[in-house]
DNA sequence: TTCCGACAGTGGGGTCGCAAT
DNA sequence: ATTGCGACCCCACTATCGGAA
């Protein structure tokens, strides 16, 4: 298959913005490159959902800056291509990135203009069609013959969609395809995709958020501690133990002490669910970044400085039996039994009171919050379900908008991304980070229109503006940084409204933000 | 007919490793 | 030694479509 069929189709797709639309294109193109063999399916259903077969190139956005014009005529096939991406990943050592941008150039200048088009969006990962992975899952089933549901289920037990496509679209019927999709099963050793929670502001709100409790008062409840650190999916078989991060990428090389604790467990082959993070010397958590430096670093004596301890809040495999379907109770129990030492603080109560006592006394220990789960629900491989709900503390300030960035995408003509500043009693702004989140179009309409009036100078970009707009905002926590002047930076800032009945003078100072600070 | 679940998009800060400067 | 880039940890929130109710 050419190139330029997949860049005919990508552009199709975002040029509807019905999902039955895009899907009928996608499923158009699928069943062309099934006529062309599986390793055309296998390279499209990638191209198609958004990513290249290599997980790395080396490329990025601004290596793709200054490329060649485009050809005037399609002639590269899906095959060529791929091989020349697994050529530039393969690339390491002097001289590499130099070559990288020879492959990269070349490349593009076999490429017509969509066909670049759809290379940078495969590259910098950032499509911009209106369908990802969701939809062409939906497009696979409807290409295949067979249910959604089915289609999606393989794909969260394999952990990916192409071998799923390629099992599915290379079936001679839909019964085939089914019974090649019927053996995508729960294996140790290959990692799903995690089930994800929604979130809520407090732990009323979880608990009437929750899906499957029924309509029962009094319903029993789990309330797991939410632990700060990097989500972890530990398979075991035997003394072959492997880590997984969320994104199902191995980290079993970086972390040996995980590897070590799930081997001391009482079990022979497991699937485990958790969190893993660094802690203190009495127990406590340290601060997320000091997690991230420790699960990130592949230097020795950098991972000896910290270790981190794992921390287990699911099992969906133990012996031989699998626990996906099972309800959370029967899974906890099974959980609490082969990994005792290292299973999240929970309490599973029924009293609204008890699990809004145990919020409050696992953020007073430094924690980051709960996850209120219905306690019948099953594992959700890969979904955001209504089964699990996760509360977090919020904190807010009334900020003061020192500068404002040009969005792009959706938000191409507004101004989108603020520069929050906190008050300086000695005099001007402290930049503490910015943010996008939060602003309806409404307001994003507002925005602009009153940037606008507010504006001293323009780079192009970037909007400074007068010192004179409070924004109340919510975040997460601070952080240390080495960007902004403070040293201190925002998590997670979000707008919560605008506030016209305050001014820059009344705005929160630093002071107020670094007492925020918790001790050290 | 209205409601709501799921999805895609729009970016945020920080960390590391690596190659180029 | 420093810098810039790419990759990947953590992530919140809104708009939209289309099936469910």
């Amino acid at each position: 298959m050419l190139l330029d069929d997949v860049a005919d189709a990508s552009a199709r797709v975002a040029a509807t913005r019905s999902r039955l639309a895009k899907r009928a294109v996608l499923v158009d193109v699928l069943r062309r490159a099934a006529a062309d063999g599986p390793d055309d399916v296998a390279i499209v259903s990638r191209y198609l959902g958004g990513e290249l077969r290599q997980r790395r190139t080396g490329l990025g956005w601004r290596s793709l800056t200054g490329m060649p014009l485009p050809a005037d005529a399609p002639s590269l096939t899906v095959g060529e291509v791929d091989a020349a991406f697994a050529h530039m990943a393969g690339l390491s050592g002097s001289g590499s990135s130099t070559a990288r941008l020879e492959a990269a150039r070349a490349l593009f200048a076999a490429a017509t203009e969509r066909e670049q088009h759809l290379l940078r969006g495969l590259v910098s990962g950032e499509l911009r069609q209106g369908a990802l992975d969701a939809l062409l899952l939906d497009a696979v089933a409807e290409a295949a013959g067979v249910p959604a549901d089915v289609v999606r289920r393989a794909a969260m037990l394999a952990g990916e969609t192409e071998a799923v496509a390629v099992a599915a679209l290379g079936a001679s019927s839909p019964s085939a395809a089914r019974t090649a999709l019927d053996a995508f099963t729960l294996t140790v050793g290959r990692p799903v995709r995690p089930m994800l929670a929604q979130s809520a502001p407090d732990v009323p709100t979880a608990v009437a958020q929750l899906a499957g409790t029924g309509d029962a008062p009094a319903v029993p409840v789990v309330v797991d501690t939410k632990l700060d650190g990097i989500r972890i999916q530990v398979h075991r078989d035997g003394d072959e133990v492997r880590v997984y991060t969320r994104s199902l990428d191995d980290v079993t090389a970086r972390v040996p002490e995980i590897v070590a604790a799930v081997r001391a467990l009482p079990a022979h082959t497991l699937v485990l669910d958790g969190e893993a993070l660094a802690l203190d010397a009495e127990g406590r958590p340290r601060p997320f970044q000091e997690t991230a430096s420790r699960s990130a670093t592949r230097d020795a004596d950098l991972a000896a400085s910290a270790t981190l301890t794992p921390f287990f809040f699911d099992v969906l495999h133990v012996d031989g039996h699998d626990l996906l379907d099972a309800p959370l109770r029967e899974r906890l129990a099974v959980l609490d039994r082969v990994a005792a030492p290292h299973v999240v603080q929970r309490v599973v109560t029924s009293d609204p009171a008890v699990a809004a006592g145990h919020f409050r006394s696992v953020v007073a220990a430094g924690q980051e919050g709960v996850v209120v789960k219905a306690a019948d629900a099953p594992y959700e491989a890969g979904r955001r379900g209504a089964a699990w709900v996760k509360v977090k503390p919020r904190h807010t300030l009334d900020l003061v908008v020192l500068a404002v960035e040009r969005g792009s995408g959706r938000r191409a003509g507004t101004l989108s991304n603020i520069h929050l500043g906190a008050r300086d009693p000695a005099g001007g702004f402290v930049m503490l980070g910015k943010t996008f989140k939060g602003m309806t179009d409404e307001m994003l309409a507002w925005q602009t229109r009153r940037f606008r009036e507010l504006e001293v100078a323009d780079d192009g970009w970037t909007v400074t503006l007068r010192p004179e707009q409070v924004v109340e905002i919510a975040f997460d926590g601070l952080q240390r940084s080495t960007r902004y002047p403070g040293g201190l930076a925002l998590r997670f800032a979000r707008v919560l409204r605008y506030r016209d009945d305050k001014s820059a003078a009344e705005a929160d100072t630093i002071d107020t933000v670094r007492a925020l600070v918790a001790p050290t």
